[in-house]
Formats: structure tokens, C-alpha cells, sequence
RNA sequence: GCGCCCGUAGCUCAGCUGGAUAGAGCAUCGGCCUUCUAAGCCGAGGGUCGCAGGUUCGAGUCCUGCCGGGCGCGCCA
């Protein structure tokens, strides 16, 4: 729709005479949503643009753009308004070519091609296995799945991606932790390991370690304990799988599904991180100094260089990292993104920098990144910081068992990922009282509602648009509704475009407004076939957006409330 | 100290990449169920867009400097 005006725009734009336009401005058109229905559909700045370097009167060259404008069916009016902007509203016909489509498309309704064929990663949560997720973990996940989705609805290939370390210094703590816990060892006592982890949980995988039980995760072979507390590396790899598979537990209460589970060991056993070092020796950028391998990331807007290979001979955390994000462009992903707490901003310029350095054609932007700020709950006017299960903090399970599945995934993704963002249980609680989720959900169940009485009362609804005619959905709640109908295939682009999922909670928070207030203003269920039929499309598009969206969101759509 | 991000109604947040009179929800106050679900609707009050300059036809949005908050600045991961 908003392309067609555009098409039409640029016609108007060629037919100009050069004393009204000197042939020497090209100016880009830019046609928008208009804020204010009486300002019509669609309106443009062009005539302001152009107004200083024609030295024309925006308004008189606004004049001169309608009256060069080609007609069409789709246009029922131009208008000319303030300063110099020129409005368009849509004819009825317009209206009902996008109801058809919706109708048409169903379930894909909305889509777009931008992202054609474009093989793409979303990583997000990689979480390692040391502990339940948090709150932090619940708003990556919502956030990165709800992104990979919005970019498959623009035809992007997307892959859902978990990376995670399995060796290391975390988990050789966990080891020791659970061993710790397995002879009786607790928080406190003589013999606790200095910088160990002190939640519950530590004694759940003690217990089901003792009692020689199997865990199965779903990235990994069930592992079987050994049940011997002296017996380190059983309980390592025993720890690692019941952690894993609460994680997956977790995630899939969550709804969230990966295709990929990454593992920061393999990149040693493969041989990609002494082959990522290699190659970066040979750009020449790396040198040796204090005993240490330094690259010389400042060299690509880096604020200093980083090292390498300590001194000690092993390599810092850098290194896997840069050579995890190789293994991306290699495995042919042209598009990256990473869903991350603002705590790791830091590493943005190094990784960018160390792939660069590697000199293998990877775009300076790559990967791109959703940095997320600090979730803090809520609850009865006060912060909740302890979780009993993990300790220290709040989880995932936590806020799942506390409000529901769809009240955390709609409000986690309902911000900005850049903001702060405080979960307000009692409102994620209420179902009484305003409340996003339900109110959107509500919104669908009531149409679900009406086809039932619908039914009930012995009416028929005939899907032809042809017949019953959008021209008589003339009322204002109708068209406000309609608009808001046709504008979602520009708001899945717009928000999968800025990588920003908080566009679509807020549309659909919008769209059952329109729908709640139309409700309440008129009856869709009326004795004139024709109207009844169109009130009916109307609606029955309506639920098939909120349907889409919802879905993007992971949130579900019922039929009864 | 340096870098990045944030600052919009009492509270939680939008503001579509510079447009028209800055918008929602919560909270407060007042109305609406004999009609398709009142988990809803209608209305009212509430603002120095952190502060001060600048850029231009036009600034919540862009630039500079302050103030306040978060995060990051390791041969940790």
C-alpha cells in the first residue's frame, strides 16, 4: 500500500516542469503512517523537502504534486494540510484489497521478503550450565525468540543458536560445589570450597548424584552418576547434564526451541581456536610481548589491544569467542545476532575487531547485537531478590510458576531491550485488573465469542468481501480498526528491521483497543445480511492478526476466557 | 578518570529513525451490563520530554556541555 503511493508519487514527481522543479533535485520520498486519522492514511513530506532548494512555496509545490498525482482507485482523496504536507486517504477499495489479503495469507498474513534466503543466527540465553536461569536468561530468551521469529516473517533463515562452555573454571567450581554437598558439606562449614555455589540446588544434583540416578539433556547422551563423592569427573559431567536439562525444562515451559546447542570445548577438540590463533598470526597483527600474545584489536576501533595467549601458555576467553563467531561466517550465516545483558558490551569491539583481523571478508557490523539492561521483580511495592531454589536471585521457573508462561514472555518483550525493566508481579497477577496479556487475549476470545453466538442464533457469515462491501464500514471505530489492520505487514518489517520485538507487544496492545472500544460500540451480529457480513470480516480479521502476533510472541491465543 | 547505554504524567513505559495539538496502561475521580464475555467501554484531572545552549521552516528525536542512574574498562570467563 504505502509502496503504491510511493509508485505514485514518483510519477507525480517526473511530470513536474522544470521552472516548478529544477531537474537537478532528486529528493527521496518518504511516505508515512499519518498519526491523526483525520489527517487520512498516509501522508508525505516531499513538498517540505523540496520547498528550500526549489525556492517554491511548500504548499504551492504540494498543489502542483496533487495535480500531477496519476489517478487511482486506491486514493479516494489528497489533501493538502499545514504546512505543506500532503495527506492521502484510501479509498474503500483499497481497504478491501488488504481485508482479502488477510483473509488470503491467514497464518502468513503480514509477511515480507526483505530477508529472502538470507541465513541468519539469533544466539541468545547461552546460558552455562552452572545454575538456573534467571530473570536475565527469561528476557533473552523472550527477546531472541521472539526476534528469530519476526525475522522468519520477513523470509530470513534463521537459526536459533545456545552456546555454552562445559569446561573450565565455572564448572570445576560446580564440580567441587556438589562434591562438596555429596559428604555433607554445607554453606558455612569448614572444608566449603572458597568461591563456591551455595544455592539449593547444589543439593538436589548432590542427592541425585548419591542415589546413582540418569539425567538426559537434550544437546548431550544421558549420563549415568557414578554415585562416589570422590569421583570428580562423574560428578562434573552428572552436574553438567541435570543442569543442562533443567535448563531445557525451563526453556521448554518457555516455549523456546533451539536448533543449535554450541559448545565452547568443541572449538579446542576441533582444532578451531588454534586455527583461529594462526590465522591471526598470519594477518600480522598479533606480537609478543611480557611473554603474553597480544592482537592488535585497537587497529579496528578497539579501545586496547587484548591478549591472547597468556603467559602461561593458555588462552583467555577472547580467543574461543572470536573463533566461535568465525565458525558463524563459516557455517555460511551472513547475518548474526546476539541477544546479550549490557554487561557484555565490552566484548562488542574486540570480537568485531578479532574478525577483522582475521581477514576473511566478514562485514565490520558483524555480528549484530541486542544488548539487554537489568530486570528487577517486584512484588507487593517491593523488590524480590532471593530466589529459595538458586539463592541469589530470581528465575525463570520462579516467575513461570508465579504468573504464567504468557504474562512473563508478553511483558518481558513488551520494553525496549535497552531500558531497565521492573516485572511487576501483582500486575502480571492480575487478571481482574489491566493487564497487557489479557487484555489482548480477551480481545481474541471475544471474536471467538461471537462466532459462537453466531452460530447459536442460526446465522450464516459469507467470507465473500465482493459482496458484503467495506464501503459500509463507515463508522469511525471501523476505519480506526482497519487501519490498524493494514499497517501490520509494515510494523512485522519495522520491528524485525530494528531488531526491536517491543513493537509488536505494543501493536497488538493497540489492536485490541480498536477491536474492545469497536465492540463495545456497535453489534456485529445485525439483521442486514450485507453489514453483518462485512462487521463479521472485519472481526474475523482482527482475530487473525492478534492469531499471528500472538504467536510471534509465544503467547497463546484462546478461544474461551 | 575513560567508553557505551538510559533519563518523557505520581508509577511502569511508547513515541514508527526530524514533522502536524507529546501518547498508552496502572493509580485517582465520575459515568455505562435486560443487547455478541464488564478480564470490557466512555469521560475528567495529571507534562519545563533531567538542565543549559546550538543546528533549521520544524527538535522528545540530531550536535555540544553539565546533572543523575546503570553497565563495562583483567595475562577472569
Amino acid at each position: 500500500m504505502k509502496y503504491q503511493i510511493e509508485q505514485l508519487l514518483q510519477a507525480a514527481l517526473a511530470t513536474l516542469p522544470p521552472d516548478i522543479l529544477p531537474v537537478d533535485i532528486t529528493p527521496t520520498i518518504e511516505v508515512e503512517r499519518t498519526r491523526d486519522a483525520s489527517h487520512g492514511d498516509f501522508a508525505t513530506n516531499l513538498a517540505l523537502q523540496l520547498a528550500k532548494p526549489a525556492r517554491k512555496n511548500p504548499r504551492q509545490l504540494a498543489q502542483a504534486l496533487v495535480d500531477a498525482l496519476p489517478s487511482s482507485d486506491l486514493i479516494a482523496k489528497t489533501e493538502i494540510a499545514g504546512p505543506g504536507f500532503i495527506n492521502f486517504h484510501l479509498s474503500s477499495m483499497a481497504y478491501q484489497q488488504e481485508l482479502s489479503r488477510i483473509f488470503d495469507f491467514g497464518p502468513v498474513y503480514g509477511y515480507g521478503k526483505r530477508g529472502a534466503g538470507v541465513s541468519t543466527v539469533v544466539e541468545f540465553v547461552s546460558a552455562n550450565p552452572t545454575g538456573p536461569l534467571h530473570v536475565g536468561h527469561g528476557r533473552q530468551a523472550a527477546l531472541g525468540d521472539a526476534l528469530a521469529s519476526l525475522l522468519q516473517t520477513q523470509g530470513y533463515e534463521v537459526s536459533r543458536e545456545f552456546y555454552y562452555n562445559d569446561a573450565g573454571v565455572q564448572i570445576q567450581t560446580l564440580a567441587l560445589s556438589v562434591q562438596a554437598r555429596a559428604r555433607g558439606i554445607k554453606p558455612g562449614d569448614v572444608g566449603w570450597p572458597e568461591s563456591a555455589y551455595n544455592g539449593d540446588y547444589i543439593q538436589d544434583i548432590a542427592d541425585e548424584f548419591l542415589a546413582k540416578n540418569s539425567v538426559h539433556a537434550l544437546d548431550r547422551e544421558p549420563v549415568k552418576a557414578s554415585g562416589k563423592p570422590d569421583d570428580l569427573e562423574s560428578i562434573r559431567k552428572f552436574a553438567v547434564a541435570y543442569l543442562r536439562r533443567e535448563q531445557d525444562i525451563d526453556l521448554q515451559k518457555f516455549g523456546v526451541h533451539f536448533d543449535v546447542y554450541y559448545l565452547e570445548s568443541s572449538l579446542y577438540t576441533d582444532g578451531k581456536v588454534d586455527e583461529t590463533v594462526q590465522r591471526l598470526q598470519a594477518s600480522g597483527k598479533t606480537y609478543e610481548s611480557e611473554g603474553a600474545l597480544w592482537l592488535r584489536t585497537t587497529d579496528y576501533g578497539d579501545d586496547k589491544d587484548r591478549v591472547m595467549r597468556k603467559s602461561d601458555g593458555t588462552y583467555t576467553y577472547f580467543v574461543p569467542d572470536v573463533a566461535y563467531h568465525i565458525t558463524k561466517w563459516q557455517r555460511g550465516f551472513r547475518k548474526a545476532i546476539n541477544v546479550q545483558g549490557t554487561d557484555h558490551h565490552g566484548t562488542i569491539a574486540r570480537v568485531r575487531a578479532g574478525l577483522q583481523a582475521a581477514d576473511l571478508g566478514i562485514p565490520p557490523g558483524f555480528p549484530d547485537y541486542v544488548l539487554h539492561k537489568m530486570v528487577r521483580v517486584m512484588r507487593g511495592g517491593e523488590e524480590v531478590k532471593i530466589s529459595k531454589r538458586a539463592g541469589s536471585y530470581v528465575t525463570v521457573r520462579d516467575l513461570i510458576e508465579w504468573v504464567g508462561r504468557d504474562a512473563v514472555r508478553f511483558f518481558l518483550v513488551s520494553r525496549k531491550a535497552d531500558s531497565e525493566f521492573v516485572f511487576d508481579i501483582d500486575l502480571a497477577l492480575a487478571q481482574s485488573e489491566e493487564n497487557p496479556v489479557y487484555y489482548v487475549q480477551y480481545a481474541h476470545a471475544r471474536v471467538c465469542s461471537v462466532f459462537r453466538q453466531l452460530q447459536e442464533k442460526g446465522f450464516t457469515h459469507e467470507r465473500d468481501i465482493g459482496e458484503s462491501n467495506v464501503a459500509l464500514l463507515v463508522e469511525s471505530h471501523e476505519k480506526a480498526l482497519i487501519r490498524r489492520l493494514t499497517y501490520f505487514p509494515e510494523l512485522l518489517e519495522s520491528a524485525a528491521n530494528a531488531l526491536e520485538p517491543h513493537q509488536l507487544a505494543h501493536y497488538l496492545r493497540d489492536l485490541a483497543a480498536d477491536f474492545h472500544t469497536y465492540y463495545n460500540a456497535h453489534q456485529f451480529i445485525v439483521d442486514d445480511v450485507n453489514l453483518r457480513n462485512a462487521r463479521l470480516n472485519l472481526v474475523a480479521a482482527t482475530r487473525q492478526v492478534i492469531q499471528n502476533g500472538l504467536k510471534l510472541l509465544g503467547v497463546t491465543a484462546p478461544e474461551k476466557m
